[in-house]
Formats: C-alpha cells, structure tokens, sequence
RNA sequence: GCGCCGGUAGCUCAGCUGGAUAGAGUGUCUGACUACGAAUCAGAAGGUCGGGAGUUCGAGUCUCUUCCGGCGCGCCA
C-alpha cells in the first residue's frame, strides 16, 4: 500500500477505535458508529486530513457535533497513525497534522521505484477493452475523433496504471450501408470524370472532395475501363480500390498521434464469418424478433421496457420515452448497423473482456441504452457495457469560431490539426477538459510554444529540474540517498505541500479509472509542477547546508520522476531541456 | 412534445459518496533576475454558483419547478 492510503486507513481506524472507546467509557451514548470520512482540506491551516466523524454522529449520538468532537479526540491514540498532532475547529472538524515520518516516507517510496510510482492493483488484472475512435472508413477523420483519440488513449493508460489488462482497439466499418453509399458516391465520381454533368450526383451521396480525388486517382491509373462494366462491378472495384487507401490512412494519422490500437477489427469479419447472422437468429430463439413489411425486427420497446421497471422507472416515465422497436435485417435482406454492432459487441464479451468501455460521441447517446439492452437480451450483462460521451469541440482562434479548413473549405480534419498543432500539445489539451462538456479547442493555445501552454508549462519544470542536477554536476556535486534525519529537513510549507501532492498520485490515478477520467491526471500534473516552481522560487536547492541540499535534490528527484511518470503514461515527450 | 448533457470570475474551466471564507488558468493592474533556466514566482482586483422553491446542523453539490445553450428521438451510422 502506498504512503499517503497506509496514512489514511490507519487514521480512520484510530477514530474509530476511539469512538468505540469513548462509547464504552460512557462520554458517547451507545449507538451505531456513524459512516464519515477523511478529507484533505482546501485550506492549509486546517490540516493535512479532516474527518467529519463528529458531525455525522451528531444525529445517531443526539450530541452537538463539538461534544463528540471532545469525546472522540478525549480517546484518541495516534500511534501508529503518521500524523503528530490534532485539533477540533470549526462546527466540529477534527483536523490532523501529518508528521515527518509521512513526507520522509513519501520520498522513500517514489525514489525507490519512480516508473512503478503509481501503479495500484485496483483493477485487479480485470480484462478491460477501451474502443475508441472508430471513424468512418468513408472519409476524413475530424475534430471529434481527435478528441476521442487523445482521451481514449489516455484512458487506456490510466486504466492501465490502476492494474487493469487493457486492450485498446477501433472498429473499422468496412461493410455495411455507408460502404455501399461509398461505392456509389465513388462511381458517380468516375463516371463524370468521362461523361461530364450528365451523371448525376447520388442525393446522399458523400460530398467531399476526397471522394473526387480517389476516383480521380483510379481513373488516372486504370482510365475508362470501368465504363463498360456493370455498376456492381464497378463499385465493387472502385471500392476496393479507395477502401484500403482510407484505412492506411487513418492508420497513418493515428501513428502520428502516437495512438497504437492493439487490433485494428474490421467490421466486415463479423458478416463474413456469420456471426451477424447468429446475433438474429439468437434473438429470434428467445422469441424478441418479429417479421414485419418484409424486415426483421427487434422487440427493443419490451426489453427496455422491462429493464426500467426492474431498475425502478415508472411506467409514465417509460412511456415518455417513445421507445421504439428496432430494425435488425431490412426488406432488401442487409443487416443494419445495430446487428452488427450486437455481433461486434457480443465478441468481445467472447474473447474474455470483462468490461467494455466505448468512447463515442453524444450525438450517439441515443443509441446507449438500447446496446446495452440488447447486451442482457442475447444473455450478457449490459451493465458491463460502459459509454464514454465526448461533447462536441469547436475550434477557436483568435477568439472566432473556425468552421472550415482554409485548404478543402471542408469541415477542418484531423489531418489539418496535427499538421498545425504538435501532438504534445494536441494530447494533452484534449485532455484537460472533461469528455462530458463542449470544449473549446483553442488554436493559438495549442500552437504556441510558450507559457501560456500547459504542457510547456509541465514540460518546462522537468526541463528545470534537470538543469539544478546539471549545474551542481559542474560544481562537482552529485545527489546522494538521504538518510530519513536528512529528509526530516523539509519543513517549509513550500515543500511538504509538494510532497503532500507527490504523496496523492496513486490516488487520483485510482480515482481518474474509476471516473474513467484522465483529464484529472492532466489536472494534477498542472498542479505538481505549479507547486515546484513556488518551492523553486522559495526554497534554494543549492546550499552551504549539505544536508538540506542533498534533502531537496530527493525531491526534486521525485518531482522530476513523478512528470516523467505522468507524461510518458500520456505518450507526451518528456525533454530534458528546451 | 419527450429524453440526454451542460449553465460557477470578462474568457476557458475545476470543485472528490453534501462540509469550514466557492478555487485555478487566462486577461487587467502592481511588484521580483549581479542567485540552481523570468518558458518562473509574489500580490491586487474580479462571483446573486442561470432564476425560484424545498430537504437539514450545513446545498455549487440532493429533490421539484422554470429559463437558456448543445444533442438525440430513421429499414443513417
């Protein structure tokens, strides 16, 4: 267990004993011990730890919560716990000072296994698949996909840190409806580069110029020779053609972002190998399909229905819901986009994952509760199922919205961002929203090398604090491994608030995959380096005093490895000076 | 119409199962390099937590209601 946990339950269990002490004592009537917690105060002066024990029993004890406060703290025995002192304050606060055992031990700790600092096995090993990003193999990827991309990735390596078995992997749509769309936007393409206006454009055809382009690139390569074919065979080739010059593409993008999927699953195995098809006959043995206007369908409506009144919903709640029933194979014999989804899903259940986490974005959020209904229909746990939503981001600069990329007038692609933005930058911003709110992506933040950028700023107290090691290295000084009498120096309140924040890594990494939030990751590594930099400005490192020189240098050893820690687990480089 | 997400400082956002005087960054103003990197730090100013009601020792946080913004309710994905 790491420092900062070991400080925290053994102080909760001295509170209690020392309520069950002063029950037995008489000075607290008998009663069931209240549930309370242990808070870190925003304010210092408060303390290191506050427990609201005496509050929460006010009403069970009938006292007022500073009498309890007496009685407890009447009984208490802090050995054992790595706190020094305490004191009752305000409406009943018992607040706790943290002695030196704690931050010499925190330093111990980080120095002696700084990559592993952080790791917990909260996730016990559990098998976890993080599906993200799985763009539209059709066209482009855009502003949403890189935002999922920077977050999933980044989830994935919290997720990691906390002792899950993570697999992360996208969902190419290689089949299917959008395919076809493809296929005949593709053909319209190549036959007007022959025959002119003539050919009209498909209504819902896929606009973008990249769609020109590849037909274009086909006709340059391989001239007329479709024009005589069937329109089946010729999207079939036209598609064969532009479909896997998509792929790489996105493949390359992704690389570029430093985001390396373990399985690239093309949607087109699941038809192939028939497990589209079993997805309905599955349902269909459990009697939750039906044929109507030649379609087959999924009786969505009742399992839903019977989902929520298990979980407690009321009828009229349910029926404002409108559910409607789903169509799984359609009157021209294709299954629709759900069947596959169902069949992708129910596969990776198949392959041993545990929990599925799927970052989509919120325009699908309709789609949650349905997937995760047909998960408990084909006899799997919906509630193991989790979806991440990602509002939309808009691109600002110069304060104005940015609707189009100045080079296609298209909407701006992913391409056009990490052509502009460095990755560094890209990730880490993605990540310091959450997926939840609308975001605004601000672009002269992100491109500018400077202060006002965040990772510059994080990078720049790495970059810091190796250039001390590097000044006292010319001065012939190097860090030696400090004694706990040595590391007890650090007493400015600079620097136990640093190490108090070293001390809490593990738990908001544990707190982040719980959360499935990495964005607090980001957030605390904001904080670590402004706390360095204060302590930087208010404590020398170099010193006449050996021993407090050589007590800040293992902090600084610590800050430095923990930044470290943080940005390699986010893919986000690391240098030792810029 | 119904549902989901959001509304906190001029702007972008935090606020941990309800806790002490609501916090950062940025912007504005004022200071700090003859010292380990000023890509930094210190200080000031800036708020009816969208509005209203309720629950209790205590509400930005929970409940109800209302207003505003985004999104969704397809034989699209």
């Amino acid at each position: 267990m790491d420092t900062y946990s070991k400080a925290v339950t053994t102080l909760k269990s001295a509170i209690t004993s020392a309520m069950e002490r002063a029950i037995e004592n008489g000075q607290l009537p008998k009663a069931e011990l209240p549930g309370f917690i242990i808070e870190t105060p925003a304010d210092k002066s408060h303390g290191d730890f506050a427990a609201n024990a005496a509050m929460a029993g006010a009403k069970a004890f009938r006292m007022p919560p500073f009498k309890i406060a007496q009685a407890i703290t009447e009984n208490l025995d802090l050995s054992g716990t790595m706190c020094e002192k305490f004191e009752i304050a305000g409406p009943g606060f018992i607040n706790f000072f943290l002695g030196e055992e704690f931050y010499s031990g925190v330093i111990s700790e980080i120095l002696a296994n700084p990559d592993q600092y952080g790791c917990s096995d909260f996730g016990k090993g559990e098998k976890v698949m993080v599906e993200f990003v799985s763009a539209n193999p059709t066209g482009p990827m855009h502003m949403g996909n890189a935002r999922g991309g920077a977050l999933g990735d980044c989830l994935a390596a919290v997720l990691k840190k906390a002792g899950f078995d993570v697999w992360k992997e996208f969902y190419v749509n290689d089949a299917g409806n959008q395919i076809e769309k493809f296929g005949c936007s593709l053909e319209a393409r190549y036959l007007q580069i022959f025959k002119g206006d003539e050919i009209e454009f498909p209504e819902d055809g896929y606009q973008g110029a990249d769609i020109t382009e590849l037909a274009q690139e086909y006709a340059d390569k391989n001239g007329d020779c479709l024009i005589e074919k069937s329109s089946e065979e010729r999207k079939k080739e036209l598609v064969g053609f532009a479909l896997p010059k998509n792929i790489k593409k996105m493949q390359e993008d992704m690389a570029k972002y430093k985001i390396i999927y373990d399985k690239w699953f093309f949607e087109s195995e699941l038809h192939n190998s028939g497990a589209v098809k079993e997805v309905v006959d599955l349902l269909t043995e459990k009697g939750l399909t039906y044929e109507q206007d030649g379609a087959v369908w999924y009786k969505n409506k009742q399992v839903l229905t019977e989902k929520l009144l298990k979980e407690g919903k009321t009828q009229k709640y349910i029926d404002n819901l409108e559910l409607k029933d789903d169509v799984l194979i359609r009157q021209n014999g294709n299954p629709t986009y759900f069947t596959a989804d169902i069949a992708y899903h129910k596969n990776k259940f198949d392959r041993g994952f545990n929990t599925l986490i799927d970052v989509w974005g919120a325009d699908h959020h309709g789609h949650v509760m349905r997937m995760k209904g047909a998960m408990d229909a084909i006899g799997y746990d919906g509630e193991k199922l989790d979806v991440v939503l990602m509002q939309l981001v808009k691109l600002v600069k110069g304060g104005e919205l940015v609707k189009m990329s100045k080079r296609t007038g298209k909407a701006i692609q992913l391409r056009d961002l990490l052509d502009e933005v460095p990755v560094d930058s890209a990730r880490f911003l993605f990540n310091t929203r959450e997926a939840n709110t609308q975001m605004d992506f601000d672009l002269d933040l992100a491109v500018s090398q400077d202060n006002q950028n965040p990772v510059y700023y994080v990078q720049y107290a790495h970059a810091r604090i190796c250039s001390i090691f590097k000044s006292l290295a010319n001065d012939g000084i190097k860090a030696e491994k400090c004694t706990s009498r040595e590391l007890a120096l650090l007493k400015a309140d600079e620097e136990r608030e640093l190490i108090s924040h070293l001390a809490s890594y593990s738990g908001e990494i544990v707190s982040a995959a719980k959360d499935y939030d990495p964005t607090k990751i980001t957030r605390y590594v904001t904080k670590l380096a402004t706390l360095f930099h204060k302590f930087y400005n208010a404590c020398r490192v170099k010193s006449e005093d050996k021993e407090l020189m050589q007590a800040r240098l293992a902090l600084c050893e610590c800050v430095k490895a923990v930044i470290k820690n943080v940005l390699t687990m986010f893919n986000i480089s690391c240098p030792e000076s810029m």
